[in-house]
DNA sequence: TATGTTGGTTCCTAAACAGAACTCAATGAA
DNA sequence: TTCATTGAGTTCTGTTTAGGAACCAACATA
């Protein structure tokens, strides 16, 4: 199968990794969450090439978690700002931060340590249940097919049809 | 910058991303989750080439989240099975879903819904503060140098002296 | 007029990927 | 005994994508 098709399946998972699983997409993420926005900043920053920088950023826009917009007329310049979907994915970048602090640190911690604004403490991310606000566990969880899937389901039988 | 370099980078994101900032990668461990241990199984379930699958498998063995141990002898076969380190991941995968879920659906509903065994409700995972339990959103966290990043820099600066 | 800044694009080469076939060892069935 | 099957890969052959560097366009500054 083609990457291209992944984004297709019936997975939330598999839909999100079709359009952040791109590894310098990741990348470009945490940047912008930490109020990087011009093509320059990102490109001395990351240090990819600025061909790929262009395609990544393009395909960020066209789904919507980056926006071009103006920031000075003549000549006219753009920066990329996250949308509402693109601030969205902050959970999995933090849940990404926690995981790396833990268990990628080489034994010398965190290269950065996290302070929560609103109760200014030094924190980590904890992900729990939304409704009982226990941590959440591998395991602990059954996934129930969802509206989502009989559609696809239906779909990809018509599709066998045809 | 090549991808192969990321990894060294003071980040967390960037060490995680090096490890499973692959596309198929975050694939291969979401079926990890579903209990999904074998080759054959594997490439059954994600369609992707088994040249990719091989390599992908031998880079996650070789980073410590999963373990390819023998479950029969005579012929041995092996299966892939995700270490404590390899568990860990599970949040991440919670906010690739949840994301995916919300973004992602085609609004048709999310594929699968999810079942907390320990409450018994349906619910979605939040990202919380480890410290005042609140919901943690885009920019109401800073950001301090952890002990990490000083031995980066020391490092680096060691490098450009010699 | 020369130089710099920003945000890209073009070009060439090197590496990675998709798809299919092939290997190998052990079993099972005819 | 011979043939087919299973599981876990490896090899082979194009096609895509990535890396590196240079180039371009529109203005601004000296």
């Amino acid at each position: 199968m083609k990457w291209t098709n992944v984004g297709e399946m019936p997975c939330s998972i598999a839909r999100t990794a079709s359009v952040i699983g791109d590894s310098w997409t990741m990348l470009i993420l945490r940047n912008a969450f930490m109020r990087i926005r011009r093509f320059e900043d990102f490109q001395a920053n990351l240090g990819l090439t600025r061909h790929l920088l262009a395609s990544r950023l393009k395909r960020l826009v066209s789904v919507g978690i980056l926006s071009r917009e103006p920031y000075q007329q003549r000549p006219v310049r753009y920066e990329y700002r996250l949308t509402e979907k693109g601030r969205a994915l902050y959970p999995i970048i933090m849940a990404l931060t926690a995981w790396g602090d833990t268990w990628m640190d080489e034994g010398q911690g965190a290269p950065l340590n996290l302070q929560h604004k609103n109760c200014g403490k030094l924190m980590h991310p904890v992900t729990v249940c939304s409704e009982c606000r226990e941590p959440l566990n591998a395991g602990e969880v059954t996934a129930i097919p969802g509206p989502g899937l009989s559609v696809a389901m239906a779909k990809k039988a018509l599709k066998a049809t045809a």
